[in-house]
DNA sequence: CACCAGGCAAGTA
DNA sequence: TACTTGCATGGT
């Protein structure tokens, strides 16, 4: 591991830490609102991601058997206000359908399988990819695993700590190679970057006020 | 009006 | 492998 990066990372999460204070992620208070989260924010703002949960918990779908009931027309319907109603509601019952056929509908029996198996076991599943599977075992299983998102991307890129187009792989290893393999770290560590892009990096594109300013140039980057 | 949000998969070359 | 496109509501 390269000390100067590892040290370049902890002060990174350390002026983070200090500037925004602790992000208390994972908004959500069940594993299962928490994996349900996970699909439905790709690419949407959480507040919409709200208003969707809010409807399946007003109806007490919120659970595996809930889910796994509801016809697909009607999960749709439930998840509008989320965005990509249609293909989301089809994503989670792929992953419903995971966890009742491979795991006796038992959310926790998944979980706590080795990581390993449980990554690939989630992105094996239609609809989960590596953000969505690492943020369900980051924080659903609580397991050290670093999520990387294309927060991440652009302030690693504008601070110069990484080539342009690093694969999701690099940057996470360049997180866990250097740190130490703390879950409880991992959590906050990711969710003070989303909360720096989205208070920072767009409305303040040469970041003058970014606790991180003092690394590296700040040009934008356009990266999905 | 344009642009984007805590992605992903499928299609094309 | 490397692009491109569809998916969609709601906020700024």
């Amino acid at each position: 591991m390269n000390t100067l990066t590892a040290q370049r990372l902890q002060d990174m999460y350390q002026l983070l830490f200090e500037r925004f204070g602790p992000q208390h992620w994972w908004p959500g208070e069940t594993d299962i609102e928490i994996v349900v989260g996970a699909v439905l924010t790709q690419n949407t703002n959480w507040k919409n991601v709200e208003k969707a949960l809010a409807n399946l918990k007003r109806g007490r779908l919120l659970s595996v058997q809930g889910l796994d009931s509801l016809p697909l027309p009607s999960l749709a319907e439930e998840l509008r206000p989320a965005g990509y109603y249609n293909i989301k509601a089809k994503r989670l019952k792929n992953l419903i359908r995971l966890i009742m056929e491979s795991y006796e509908g038992d959310l926790d029996r998944m979980l706590k399988q080795p990581v390993s198996t449980l990554r690939e076991a989630l992105l094996s599943v239609n609809g989960i990819g590596r953000e969505t599977a690492d943020s369900i075992i980051l924080y659903a299983a609580r397991a050290p695993i670093f999520v990387v998102d294309a927060y991440t991307h652009r302030i690693l890129y504008r601070h110069g700590m990484t080539d342009e187009q690093p694969t999701y792989e690099d940057l996470q290893a360049l997180f866990m190679e250097n740190l130490p393999d703390d879950p409880q770290l991992f959590n906050e560590f990711h969710a003070l970057i989303v909360k720096t892009g989205k208070d920072l990096c767009r409305t303040v594109p040469r970041c003058e006020i970014c606790p991180l300013r003092d690394w590296g140039p700040t040009s934008p980057i356009n990266r999905s």
